[in-house]
DNA sequence: ACTAAATAGTTTATTGCTAAACGAATATGG
DNA sequence: CCATATTCGTTTAGCAATAAACTATTTAGT
């Protein structure tokens, strides 16, 4: 139980300290909520509805409003009305959303390749599958 | 650096939802950052000035007033004028603060317990030193 | 077909965080 | 000694998050 109590609280701090640390190198304005939007509308495919963006972040959808009015104003994704369901609309990355999702990934790179070079490969690795199970776990009890 | 990248959006979730577990678990008004000082009062002894108090959580001094002026509403804490350095001040915990703590830390037991249960000792532990290798780090790189 | 329940998105109130500016008090250096 | 720099705490502005209340629309169940 011991165990349980240092882990999250080096989860917190290290959650707290890379978020910074990311935003920082990323262009001005720009943050780990948007960004994490950008990058998976770029990934996974646009014209989803806010809802079902916020549930693959783990958001709820009152913080996505917030986070696609950022986006919205700076003209990086396109919102409009889903025509097949009048209480939806549709979220469409722009060209320029897309443009800065890849700036944003070159800007992170040095970091992430300061870390690998100081942790070997296996170290962050090896810990991933366990972090990945804990928050599975977390997110089942969460219901 | 792809699982750098798995690294920290695993720590990003996970800290977002077992602070949001642990919250709930706990009385209704306390909070992660409220809890987190009363601990650090509890356990390493108080009369600490807020500065102090904001370095050993890694927050700003800024987000300290504040923390501090909601366990202070409570009368979870007394603050008073530091005699030697008119500037600073002096952070106490107050006994039902210390109460406080004692039942924050018997809500989230049964919590940590569940966890224990389904990743057996070894799972966890082991990550934690890790986990602390990681946050050194990016501690140290921030100045 | 029509009422009732569920869903989508917005808004408000509360909390927390940073960064930056500010005022008051203490240290430092010439 | 006294001007300058540093430190402490507060405040403000900006972003993010939850929870809960609200509107509008769609879906389900009689």
């Amino acid at each position: 139980m011991e165990a349980a109590f240092g882990f999250f609280n080096e989860i917190g701090i290290i959650a707290q300290l890379s978020g910074m640390a990311l935003e920082k190198a990323m262009p001005e304005g720009m943050t780990m909520a948007q960004f994490s939007v950008l990058n998976h509308l770029s990934r996974v495919g646009d014209g989803w509805p806010p809802q079902r963006i916020a549930r693959a972040m783990q958001v709820t959808k009152g913080a996505m409003t917030g986070t696609l009015k950022h986006l919205e104003s700076k003209g990086l994704v396109v919102i409009v009305p889903d025509e097949s369901d009048g209480r939806a609309k549709r979220v469409t990355i722009s060209p320029e959303g897309r443009a800065m999702r890849d700036t944003c990934i070159g800007a992170v790179a040095p970091l992430m390749q300061d870390m690998m070079q100081e942790f070997p490969e296996g170290e962050i690795g090896k810990t991933v599958p366990v972090l990945a199970a804990v928050r599975a776990w977390l997110d089942a009890r969460r219901s």
